[in-house]
DNA sequence: TATGAATGAGCATTCATTCAT
DNA sequence: AATGAATGAATGCTCATTCAT
């Protein structure tokens, strides 16, 4: 049944809004383009009319979450502030961001190392990091970093909030508010000199 | 064609171990049920005499895979030695059961929240944790680390290593040794008292 | 991308040509309207402004192909001078015309005992051989050629011709001017008394 | 509905006389693959696990027919005989053979320049025929028959050949069996000293 | 135990045609 | 006259599973 804000977008629109939530939901692979049409009340044909396959889809997907990740970012490293807060606020807001956009993180988690996603596109995301790398250069030589390659800290802090967000989706965490102080504590420890 | 060590194994052994091999390559859902038989040297037929389903047989390695992880974990929990060398000599295990058995490591991944995977034998699964749990409760009762609920502090601590691995096996390290020993410094910072 | 000469034709036009180009060289089956549309440079609606379906594009174009043929043919046929140098000029003119239009050629073979081809339509080609019929009528009575039915001797000449033709485009001719000759030849002792 | 004799024949068998039968009478493009499984009494699944694809079942069937066609060819040179009997009965079987065998003269009209068949098929067809160039090159050594290239000679024959086939199947013969004889002479002519 | 032929629902994609603008 | 977005039935093919031997 197609979903509810359906009348307000292009058909464009409801093929990519249907697709996110119905990959997020149930995988790629359970994913049927026959079902994509069904839910955003389109014929299968319309689809090929706007994109040239599954795959492009995906991508399409893809980009535009990776572009929305990096406004968050951009907006929430304050260079005025200093590093222990700039620290939480990218922290928190990347985390606020996988929470409430579970549709996107569940989509990425999935789609990320599939073979949907190929070099190309995974390069062309990967620029939105670069600011990030930079926050973390400019700690460490100003001594409040341990001196750790960037990329490195990059991913194991990206990872430390995947797995809150991941646990949070999956009701793991009992006292939420508490276990994310926590978990915001353990990351800076881990950087922190 | 039937892979090398196929003359020692039951036919149950070589259909086990050849869609480990099959899917941690080329995931699920590129993996027929024909093409395990045909790599497997057995019918088609065969695989159902021993398995119900091709969910049975992702069940049956990912059980038997957290059994090889829980073992490498016990042999590894040395109780006289002190805190730090316990924790290095944990976390070093896990990376290397991982790095030495990067099928089984693609394979979990993989198939960790898939719903080839239900509640039942994921809760099977957790059991296999207690003792890590166990070495952190006392870490923090006798002032070693942080207090934090220890299925926190177990998945962050997990979530590194993954992120080690991840890049290693994507070939994102280019001076693993160093890095190494930057993310276990990371790791112990973050929970250290 | 429309074709070069597409300035100085109608839509209508453009559309034939292009139809005819397109199923000469990759078959109906192969030719989809969409592309039909994309290489006239016209929006696929606008085909079905000029023509009810793809049939009535493939008849149109067997039809004025035919026309063709039978224009070569009427300036072809010189009662004035002898039979056997009509004979010969009739053969090669029908020959070159298959050679120079190789698109007509491939188009009719294609098309000819194709369902596209309705009864009617190829009814209303077959009036355009009417004339080649009668030379064969007078040859017979004037005791030139054999005496037999002369839409016996019309397909079994148009096919030797035919035969010719599909050797050259198919480069099964080492030295085309003798072979040809030797087909000439062939033909003319096929029937002559 | 399966057909006739399908419950003396194999599967594989009733898959290729099927498919025979229906692009004999309705052309490759009219017959899918959901058809072939319903007449012949299969499931579509069937159909590939003894083929791996529509073009295999098609050249097979090609394959197959020419093998009848060397077959008949074969059993109806007598070098025994004078030229000019060997010659008709040669003509004769063929001509028989494709009105006996319609489906298989429909068949291979339809697929021999079709992208169905590729050059490698093609050229192992081609063998079939060497008996035929070198009964021609024979006569022509032996001053019987004008000096021409055999394959063109070939060509030529078969071509009146098909004509006659053609043209009694789309019952433009009205007394066939003198136009059959016209016909035989008509090819005789061309090629006798 | 073991085999592999057989099944048929399901999939991604195509394409002639329609129709609102 | 012209456009091109939209349609949806149809196609070739896949694959988990069954079952007679």
């Amino acid at each position: 049944m197609p979903n509810d804000y359906s009348v307000w977008m292009t058909k464009r629109e409801k093929i990519l809004h249907t697709t996110l939530e119905l990959i997020a939901n149930q995988s790629i692979q359970a994913t049927p383009m026959s079902q994509i049409a069904k839910e955003s009340g389109v014929a299968t044909g319309t689809i090929y009319h706007h994109f040239a396959s599954k795959e492009e889809i995906v991508q399409q997907i893809y980009l535009s979450t990776k572009q929305d990740f990096q406004r968050i970012i951009q907006s929430n490293l304050h260079p005025s502030q200093n590093v222990k807060s700039q620290f939480i606020s990218l922290w928190k807001s990347i985390y606020e961001y996988y929470i409430n956009n579970p549709l996107a993180f569940r989509f990425v988690q999935q789609v990320n190392y599939s073979p949907y996603i190929n070099e190309t596109t995974r390069a062309e995301a990967q620029q939105y990091y670069q600011e990030v790398y930079q926050f973390f250069e400019a700690g460490i030589k100003a001594g409040h970093f341990v001196e750790m390659e960037v990329v490195l800290i990059g991913e194991l802090i990206h990872g430390n909030i995947s797995t809150l967000v991941e646990m949070q989706l999956n009701n793991m965490l009992e006292q939420p508010e508490s276990q994310i102080q926590h978990a915001i504590e353990f990351s800076w420890n881990a950087i922190k000199v």
